[in-house]
Formats: structure tokens, sequence, C-alpha cells
RNA sequence: CGGGGCGUAGCGCAGUCCGGUAGCGCAUCUGCUUUGGGAGCAGAGGGUCGGCGGUUCGAAUCCGCCCGCCCCGACCA
């Protein structure tokens, strides 16, 4: 993408709505664009980012055997009636009523609609276990939405719902998700500490709360050192180990009872970034979501959701991945992975090499933004800082002259003098 | 929902106390010079001063009501 062709509204002054890094960032990066409160337009930087982490989080999904559903945002009162949310729920849901009068609501979450349709089309236990997932948006109308896109009234979420007949299947699913969200962050590099979160009304153990850590995170959390040495590409997960280990926000650590010796014991600021929990038939069985068993008994099915903040994690990314110069991106979510600058787009020997380079990259499929502005120098390198994308590949025309760009790690700030082969070699390879 | 604060050009702000025809920096446009870390000079454009009402000869400024946004706390992917 060429960056003269780009739309990219980006801010030399911090904006004076924002206070926490990552909403400073985005707003500064020309990612977002705040509509109301805790409302966001998502500008073409930073939607590139929220679909990047959107395929890391539905490939995984995939992989864990999960199947993509788009449910509406818009759903019937009536449904919510029946499992006694639509009072329970509060001002916090935002509700609406259509030409027609009929009460509806902009969902803050699925379990309702999911399990209507499970309910209208599956019957035997045979078809477990079953688990449907979808990224849609959702409305919670928080009463102080802040620190931008982390805590916005309207977000995107991946939401995931499983069905099994028993107790132990829906254990093994419970298990399935929990591994697929420890693989899931760590695609995009970050460490997430499962922390043990409050119990439903059935299950034991069987609700955690992702945290992922980052300097600005909103609570303080305590946690094994073996969190940090997970192996997640290779081998069988032991979740039985795993759950078994020691994570705690500060509200439920006690010095006194921690399992953990000093040494191994690590703490940091968390964010949270995904929940999942088991909840075994509390809709179920108000709605009348039965199978039929080996036994020819009809037993209301056993459910679990799994959520994780999409859009949320964007802002979250930032928090972990940012210097004084802007941010950081790991390349997994970067919205491009190479910045080409070209420092002298009137000089024509600079901007020939600057062009076949653009050229090559795009032919090996290298998303590429390519700043082929009247800029000047200072002001390229800056953007390219602030908008973080790892590496930059910068021709001027005192290295044009004698065949060589410079090629630089954002992240390192190192830099290399290399001829155009061999950095294209470098960025392809 | 309690407490605090802010709305003036695209962005960041001054002016409001003490009423008198709206200003600074950045950005934008034109020209010249410059050109490897947010350039210099000269010129230009851009405003229902959040909205409505009131007081006054006269309101960004005083009074009332409303709207929006931010921050701290109690709650949440």
């Amino acid at each position: 993408m060429r960056l003269s062709r780009y739309f990219l509204p980006v801010l030399k002054e911090d904006p004076a709505e924002a206070e926490i890094v990552s909403h400073r960032l985005m707003l500064r990066a020309g990612m977002i664009q705040q509509l109301a409160a805790g409302i966001y337009n998502w500008l073409p930087l930073g939607f590139r980012v929220l679909k990047k982490v959107e395929q890391i989080v539905r490939e995984e999904m995939d992989r864990a055997g999960a199947l993509e559903i788009l449910m509406p945002t818009i759903q019937p009162a009536d449904l919510w009636r029946e499992s006694g949310r639509y009072d329970d729920y509060g001002k916090e849901m935002l509700r609406v009523r259509d030409r027609h009068d009929r009460e509806m609501l902009y969902g803050p979450t699925n379990e309702e609609n999911v399990t209507d349709i499970f309910r209208r089309h599956v019957r035997s236990y045979r078809q477990l276990p079953l688990n449907l997932y979808h990224i849609q948006w959702k409305f919670r109308d928080e009463v102080r939405p802040r620190f931008g896109v982390m805590r916005g009234r309207e977000f995107l979420m991946k939401d995931a719902y499983s069905f099994d007949y028993d107790y132990a299947g829906a254990k093994r699913s419970y298990e399935n998700m929990f591994v697929a969200y420890l693989r899931t962050f760590r695609r995009m590099g970050l460490t997430a500490i499962p922390m043990q979160a409050e119990s439903g009304p059935i299950g034991g153990n069987m609700s955690h709360e992702f945290q992922i850590l980052a300097s600005t995170g909103e609570s303080q959390v305590y946690y094994d050192a073996a969190f940090e040495e997970l192996d997640l590409g290779s081998g069988e997960i032991d979740v039985e180990q795993l759950t078994n280990l020691y994570a705690a926000t500060d509200e439920k650590h006690d010095p006194a009872r921690c399992p953990v010796p000093p040494e191994r014991l690590r703490t940091g600021r968390g964010i949270e970034v995904g929940h999942i929990f088991y909840f075994g038939t509390k809709y179920s069985k108000p709605m009348g979501a039965t199978v039929t068993g080996p036994d020819g008994r009809e037993v209301p099915v056993e459910m679990g959701s799994y959520g994780i903040g999409v859009s949320r994690l964007v802002g979250a990314l930032i928090e972990a991945f940012h210097d004084e110069r802007g941010i950081v991106w790991p390349e997994a979510v970067a919205p491009f992975r190479v910045g080409l600058v070209n420092l002298r787009p009137d000089e024509a020997e600079c901007s020939r090499l600057a062009d076949d380079l653009y050229a090559k990259l795009r032919a090996a499929g290298v998303e590429t933004l390519y700043d082929d502005t009247e800029e000047r120098a200072g002001s390229k390198f800056a953007t390219m800082d602030l908008i973080g994308l790892p590496w930059q590949l910068v021709v001027g025309p005192r290295g044009a002259r004698v065949g060589l760009v410079e090629l630089r790690s954002r992240a390192t700030a190192e830099r290399q003098e290399l001829s155009p082969e061999s950095a294209l070699a470098r960025l392809t390879g």
C-alpha cells in the first residue's frame, strides 16, 4: 500500500481525551476515532490489526473443533425472558423497540440465542459434543466506559458455547477451550495467565479468566513462574497440572496461603482478555434444550461459554508492546510487516530503487506500507516508529548511489546496511 | 451511580474572574529555499466560541436550563 494513497490520520500531539498509553497511541496512529463515549470507528490501520487478531482467534477456535456461526446483534426480549435474564440484567443491557413496539435488545452476550439454535435442531447425545462460536459486536451500556477500546460499550467479542451430554464431556470441552486460549494468546506474543475466577453455581474450579501481562494492566496479579516456561508448540498440554498452578489477582492473593515458594512467585499487572466458564444446565433447563441419552432418557444439555475480547485485545497488545516512540507490533498482528521508506521521492535513483523494492515485496506477498510521500525524513521516521511496523526498510539518496539500503528492526532498534537483494531475502525468507 | 473537571478553527490550547467586533502553536493551501530524525521564510484560507433561553446598547465572557466528553471511585469481554 502506498502511503500517499492510504488513509492514515496520525496526530503529532496527544489527544486530550486519552489517558492510558494504548488509547493515546491508537488515536495518534490513526487506528480509531471515537464516535461517542465507548463507541469507536475503526480506521484502516486499526481495522487491519483488528482483523489480524480476529483471524488468529478464529483459526485457533477452528483448530479446537469449534464451528463458526454468526448470530445477530439484535435479539427479541422474549428469548431473554425464558432464561429470566431480561429482568436480571439491568441497565447494562441496551433495550430498544421496533416499529411494531416489540421489545428488542442489543445483545450483550448470546447464551439464550445459541441455546435456542441448539434446542431446535439437536435431539440426541450422538450429535454431541458440539461447540458453536461467533465473532460479533456486543453492546454493554457500561456506566463508565474508559481506556479507549479496552473498555468500550460496543466491543467485538468471540464467544463460544459448548454442548455436552454429561459433566465429564463438559469438562473435556472446557479443557479443550482452556488449551485453545493459551495457544491463541501465545500466537500473538502474549503471555496469558489463567486465573481461577469466581466459580459458577455448579462447577468447582471450572471458571478461569485469562490475564495477559502488561505493566499498565488494571490489576495486580501473582503467579507461578511455571507459566512463563509453558511450551505450547509441542506435545500435550497437561490441563490438570496447569489449572493447579497458582495464579491470583490482588484481591484473592493471600501470601500466607500461597503455595508457591518466593523464588518462583512472579508478580505483574494483568489485563483480562478472556473468560471461560462452565455453567451446566443454567440455560438448557429453563429453555428446554434437551437430548436423549443412550438410556432413552431426556436430559438438559451441559453447557459452557468461552469469551475473548477481540477489540480489547488490540488495546491490550499495545499496552504490552510499546515504547516512548510508539507502538511495537509483534509480527503476528502487525497491520503491515514492512514499512518501506523512500527518503527522497524527488530523486530519480532513490525512487527507482524504492519503487523496485516495493514491487518485489508485493510480488512476494509481503504486506508493505510504502511511504512515497513528500514528507521530510524526520517526519517519516517518526510516523513509522509511531505505527510500529516490525521492519523499516529505508531507501535514501546516499545509499542509493552505492547500492545500499537500511533495514531496521522496530523492536530491537537494530540497523543494518544491506544490498537491496539481501534486504529482500531477509524480508521474504 | 456518587465526586471532580472540560466543551473556543482539523488537533493542542489562551482569552471567561473584570462584557466592547475572537487569538497562539501545530496542521492545511500557494510560492521560494531546504532535504537521513516531526525544516525556514513570505503569504492565504479556515470559527453558529456545545445548544436553547435570559440580562444588557452590546455576551465566548454574566444568569438559567439542556446536551456532550474526560478523570477518580463502586461494577465488567
